[in-house]
DNA sequence: TTGTATGCGTTATCAT
DNA sequence: ATGATAACGCATACAA
């Protein structure tokens, strides 16, 4: 493998002088220029930029720390992400958490070796506190309002959504109303929880723990979610859905089951996925892949901001 | 930023001793080794990788090239690739194509440049001879046939599952057989095109060019797919559809129109996804977690190897 | 405009 | 069992 040292022979000049060449630094003399390119053509040189990156400290990788890939929330904000790497000529480095702590602790210690520059935390397990305690390795950027803590973030305000998406509900007239939901645990999860639990209390209506249904991620959950409220004495009459695809899932084993949509089950879906479009589902839309787009551009910088998007209800025919 | 000659110093010993304590090599005393270990954490010290990849001329990290992420076919062989990476520690690079020659160029060179050990491509649009060149730069897998190519590959095989499922619609009485594609372009995509013109051939059928409908991949395409066939005079009885996803849009579309599944309209879906079961949509299951998760072990050796897997006709309601 | 010399932080070779 | 020293390949401060 030909390496600078080769080409500065070849060439007649100086490494700096090859250095300079290959990355485009003024002051050096077209005829040594061409020199040297010709030494790079005749010996099909490579960086190697392992090297590079040793000497300089960076390695243009960008960690996205995710539990994993294959749902289009996920997906969704990778995109935007990906975006934006495309663009500011980064690649990505994926770290598959799988919701997993010791797997993200994996990917703030990749900030610590320098292999990556910095990382994007998509859904986080480990404490704030640890992960600012590595915020000088690099920057680090979280998708959720991370309250108090000095670090960047975007995000949109789970609990807003939720009350308001509740209250819609409430003043279309339902009083029972339940919720599907991927996991439990989790800021966004704390977070709508609170909201249902602060909706309840505020209009003084009868909790139901079994109206909470989690562990719905895709498209076939949906007949798990019917199958469970079809079982119940008194079943919810309105359901909020964290994702489209659950949402569809409901609609389309609703349909089998003949119960009709919206009156005998309302349904509100999250993140305006195009799957909602076309069975003309109500539902809120999130800007994931603008959400991607901005969590890249904060961790190309090492200053620390806050942004919260904003969401949308669309309302269509699902209540 | 501490480093080994700073442990040396601090332990008392010398930098081969660090670096054995830190490789876990044998042949040093325990009480150097607790010397050096306390060091280490007195210092919070951490190997700087970049260092370790220039001298040691690996990186751990497996490049994907991958048209996109955010479609199931890709989400599941990604998540296959992923499984295998997180069992032998290597992370992944992502390296976005969107299906453009100059972005798997890139992936290419990041080959050359040793920033990646090996390379999965499940997409190619570069040419097979571009890159047999590179593939002593490290080892290179495919997800197609690539006949008589010296490259590593694990696929499906395109023409015959296509062939084959021309002839079980033929025999359930089709004579009018359409399909819904991704794209025209690629390997897998020109097979499947010539079984279609093959198929014709030996059933002496004619030949509708615009029974193929391309630009088909998420759901809501199907809805596009329905309307399209609506306005032909002479519309297919049944439509292979390359993706469970479209075929599910395509299912939902009918009925919102009315037309009868399988009466009307007979389909077939690819991949076996979960929403095929739930719909009850025959369809013709792809391992696409198998199929990543040998990728894997093949980019992980140097050696040569092919694998053709096999796929699986479950019939269910939609035909 | 050009070149020399040094640093980046490891691993590996070869003595001892 | 331990250590000195040479790679690894590039960038860059400084000198000229």
């Amino acid at each position: 493998m030909t390496n600078i040292k080769d080409l500065a022979k070849m060439a007649g000049v100086s490494v700096t002088t090859v250095s300079r060449v290959l990355n485009h630094h003024p002051y050096v003399s077209e005829e040594k220029k061409n020199a040297v390119l010709e030494a790079v053509r005749a010996t099909n040189y490579n960086k190697n930029l392992n090297a590079v990156h040793l000497s300089t400290g960076k390695t243009q990788l960008m960690g996205v720390a995710i539990p994993f890939s294959d749902h289009p929330y996920f997906a969704l904000l990778l995109k935007g992400i990906a975006s934006q790497a495309l663009q500011y000529n980064y690649k990505l480095v994926l770290i598959q958490t799988d919701y997993s702590e010791s797997r993200e602790m994996e990917a703030l210690q990749m900030l610590k070796q320098k292999q990556i520059d910095s990382l994007i935390i998509c859904s986080r397990t480990s404490d704030l506190s640890t992960i600012q305690g590595h915020l000088h390795y690099g920057s680090i950027v979280l998708c959720e309002s991370a309250e108090g803590m000095k670090i960047s973030k975007t995000f949109v305000n789970h609990y807003k959504i939720f009350f308001e998406a509740l209250e819609y509900l409430y003043q279309k007239g339902h009083r029972k109303i339940g919720y599907c939901i991927g996991r439990r645990s989790g800021t966004n999860s704390e977070n709508r929880s609170l909201a249902y639990k602060d909706f309840h209390k505020k209009y003084r209506l009868p909790y139901h723990p079994e109206y909470i249904i989690d562990n719905c991620l895709y498209f076939e959950d949906g007949e798990k979610v019917v199958n469970e409220i079809k079982e119940m004495d008194s079943p919810p009459s309105a359901l909020l859905v964290t994702s489209d695809q659950v949402a569809a899932g409901i609609v389309i084993r609703c349909e089998q089951m003949e119960i009709s949509i919206p009156d005998e089950m309302a349904i509100i879906g999250f993140d305006n996925e195009p799957i909602a479009k076309m069975m003309n589902i109500t539902t809120i839309e999130i800007p994931l892949v603008e959400m991607g787009r901005n969590l890249f551009l904060q961790a190309m910088t090492d200053n620390i901001s806050t942004m919260e998007l904003p969401v949308n209800l669309i309302e269509r025919g699902t209540v």
